[in-house]
DNA sequence: AAGGTTTGCTCAAACGTTACAGCATGTCCG
DNA sequence: CGGACATGCTGTAACGTTTGAGCAAACCTT
């Protein structure tokens, strides 16, 4: 068997084949100044050696590294501790493999090195371009990252930053749907919404949503505000079972939220769905297993992070930012199960 | 502000200092025979300048990447959609993170390219050594990767590959005792196991566990082969409503299956957990937010991955394989939910 | 004050790749 | 048959980093 000590390079090759380093290169390259005969000489040699270029020095030469970086802003188990990651992980290895981009998961070891860890991949030329998973809306090294110039597209709405590219969900629409569904086809008239941290645009977002159809249908809406976790959920849940007797309507942020809040609703004894429609948002997997199972808007994560990596290899390969769409928006949907009082799905 | 137009190397700060690039590279190595002099001013101006190291001709020169892939063999999405993944994920990016490595996530774009798509990364020299997540026992790409003889850690045991450094659960143990829950504090008397694709080593283990377990306390125990997906668990379940009318205990090798098992179980008439007990195994989330919860084995991936990673270093630090344990066990734990007729926990 | 040692730097080379200029040939045309 | 041109390659340089050898100058030591 060929396999070699130590990594094939050019020069093995060129040795093997009476030929310069530059002219395997060239060869390899199907570069049209190189005979036919020394072409396929050098493309068999290299088969048979087994040899695939050197990134580093690939890199070095070229000043790009054919890599992309997937930048987690939050601490490791914060953010990987959730589904909504591998939806990212899912859509952007899709169009980096597509593309014969590596890719590189980059998370902050702790807070505070985090502007360091952000841009140290960038300036390293490590990789050409990062995609940032949803960071808070105002997190100043957002900001700082995009002024920088450097090639970034951000996941979720970040509408107030003109100059960066991000690809986000239509939270307000969303909500705006969710909270008609409750008004319109379940007929509730006093609703409550489970808010997620304040300083996330989607929480914003899925407030005003919920707030613009209360106002527009003319029913009571109240807002608890939550984070997103489990926690919050079930403290709103309890919220609501001792100061709001009169709520038949529960709009979680997330499905987490739907469903710890759903749990405590349900042992202050409103029966969900019957007393009580319940239902959240994301659908990233738990809301389809839960008893009952939980209506919410699923929220088109794969297609955002393929859009985003899609947007982000524009750029790259120099499409100026004129382009494409810098401040995508993708449409999320409905998806009727128990909790709302639906029937089940088939 | 100090900002750079282009990337900041050596030379820039080398001209402004007044020094060779060789000086530079010495004093923010801290090399004794710079002057503590030129050293302040070298470093003083790495940081106003924001000198990054460029990564690529760092690996030029020193043939390391310090950087690690995670390689995924099956295909994208099949990985991606489940959370064994993101603890995986969890657990070697803390390790990678601690250490200065930075972390490459490699799938295959499609299962053709397999054994290509292993060994580029590694023959390119993007990274230094791989970690590689759970594979069929006996996949030949596997086993080239190992005699290959680069740095390679396994996940899952791969006992019958001497030369493999691997981490893995104590599968059979695990399942040993959790059919011995079944018995012992169950009184249950007929057993019936779901397994897991049969090519995995997991299920495999399992099932011998389950087996040994039912052979050991003289009970009935059958096997229904599965695949570790909700189908094959719903499949399952209905089986074992029409033909195995005594079974009293469930246990499937995964919590998909365990839920899908008990859907089926409970529309077939039969009551869980009063009249069958039905438990899971790997307690990834599922298990803990289901009607009734799942009583599980909770499988320690997060760990199983840090171990792996810090094991993948030790290699790279040139300790001898001798040092490390090269198969790994890591016990998996019972954690009591109420599938099984366990009290609900607090 | 001549010898040796230490201090503090510079120079050159190398890692693997690619691009461009250059240079022999061979080919064709008038 | 001499000049233009195409063909097929080689040589050199560069990307940014690190390292070892080398070399002045200063500093001791007797």
């Amino acid at each position: 068997m060929p396999v070699q000590s130590g990594p094939v390079t050019l020069r093995h090759i060129a040795e093997r084949a009476n030929l310069s380093v530059s002219a395997v290169s060239m060869a390899l390259q199907q570069h049209p100044r190189i005979s036919a005969d020394a072409r396929a000489r050098v493309q068999k040699l290299a088969r048979e050696l087994g040899y695939v270029p050197n990134t580093a020095g690939r890199a070095l030469r070229s000043q790009r590294s054919n890599a992309l970086a997937l930048i987690v802003p939050n601490t490791n188990r914060h953010v990987f501790g959730h589904a909504y990651f591998m939806h990212v992980l899912s859509g952007v290895t899709d169009v980096a493999n597509e593309h014969e981009y590596q890719l590189l998961v980059s998370t902050n070891p702790d807070e505070q090195h985090g502007k360091v860890a952000y841009e140290r991949v960038m300036r390293a030329g490590t990789v050409d371009g990062v995609i940032v998973t949803s960071a808070p809306v105002d997190d100043p090294n957002i900001a700082r990252l995009v002024d920088s110039g450097l090639p970034v597209v951000l996941l979720g709405r970040f509408d107030h930053l003109p100059l960066a590219v991000s690809v986000g969900v239509d939270d307000i629409a969303a909500a705006f749907a969710m909270t008609e569904h409750l008004i319109v086809e379940h007929g509730r008239t006093s609703l409550v919404h489970i808010s997620g941290p304040l300083e996330h645009q989607s929480a914003i977002d899925r407030r005003d949503g919920f707030l613009a159809a209360c106002a527009a249908r003319g029913v009571r809406g109240d807002v608890l505000e939550g984070d997103y976790s489990e926690a919050a959920g079930a403290a709103a849940g309890q919220m609501i079972v001792t100061e709001f007797p009169d709520a038949d309507g529960v709009f979680a942020g997330n499905d987490e939220m739907a469903l710890s809040a759903m749990r405590r609703v349900s042992q202050g004894g409103r029966r969900v769905p019957d007393d009580v429609s319940v239902v959240g948002f994301d659908d990233f997997g738990l809301s389809r297993v839960t008893t009952p199972s939980i209506t919410t808007m699923h929220a088109p994560v794969d297609e955002m992070a393929r859009l985003a990596t899609r947007n982000l290899l524009d750029i790259l390969r120099g499409n100026t930012i004129a382009d494409i769409d810098t401040h995508a928006v993708l449409a999320a949907h409905l998806v009727r199960r128990e909790s709302c009082g639906c029937p089940p799905p088939a």
